[in-house]
DNA sequence: CGGCATCCCGAGGGATACTG
DNA sequence: CAGTATCCCTCGGGATGCCG
């Protein structure tokens, strides 16, 4: 069975998938997902917590995920205005592979050092 | 317990972790790994298949998937030249997460299209 | 608080030509 | 075949200022 048979082959980039893939496929689509899977959130507090993030790039990739349905935005007529982000169900059927790929990088971090290390030593000069 | 007590969260960008994130995400990286998930094979090869990839951008994608350590490079003097990219075995560690990451948009463009045409007919004049 | 609008720069990546 | 080397241009994204 080879995925080139599936009807939305992601690896020919004339289906739509091919886009859905690079939206996820950004560091901070998968930083802003995660974030967001012990419960809804809210703007300055995903700021805060996902460092180095910009308020626009924050606010662009808010907007994709919740394009793609996989994130809701409610807001709250506080004052001043509260808006609170949560997980849709179908973005909550995707938080577990997220979770996984930032906890396998944190967990390898180690052997990607020393593949790099080992790497530049043997194409140095 | 939050991944923010980790010890190279990669919630916080003083750590080297973001930057590996960084390269993962990344669709042309996802699309070689989940490519050799298979079994080696030959930048042309991969060329082919991967759609919509420049030379370039795949030489490039590759030589940052092997400083990582997550792909070999085997070189066969052959006439002309055969190379073959192969996974190391850090490389398939993660393999599984890419290839159900990948899967997961083929299953899911059909919720994905849809939430997109509610948000787009909702935000429109 | 949670944005939007602008300006602006540097990197990512396409196109093309050449090589061991 | 599997690259390297340039040129060039788009656009992601930072910085700043303003608003409901």
């Amino acid at each position: 069975m080879n995925e080139k048979q599936l009807p939305w082959n992601i690896y020919d980039d004339r289906y739509p998938t091919r886009d859905v893939l690079a939206r996820l496929a950004d560091k901070w689509a998968l930083l802003v997902l995660g974030r967001l899977e012990n419960g809804p959130m809210r703007f300055n507090h995903l700021r805060r917590d996902i460092r180095g993030i910009s308020q626009k790039v924050l606010t662009q990739t808010l907007r994709k995920l919740e394009r793609d349905g996989l994130i809701s935005r409610q807001i709250f007529a506080t004052v001043p205005v509260t808006v609170e982000y949560n997980l849709t169900s179908l973005g909550r059927t995707l938080t577990d592979t997220v979770t996984v790929l930032a906890h396998w990088v944190e967990r390898n971090m180690d052997a990607v050092q020393a593949a790099q290390a080992a790497y530049d030593a043997a194409n140095t000069a």
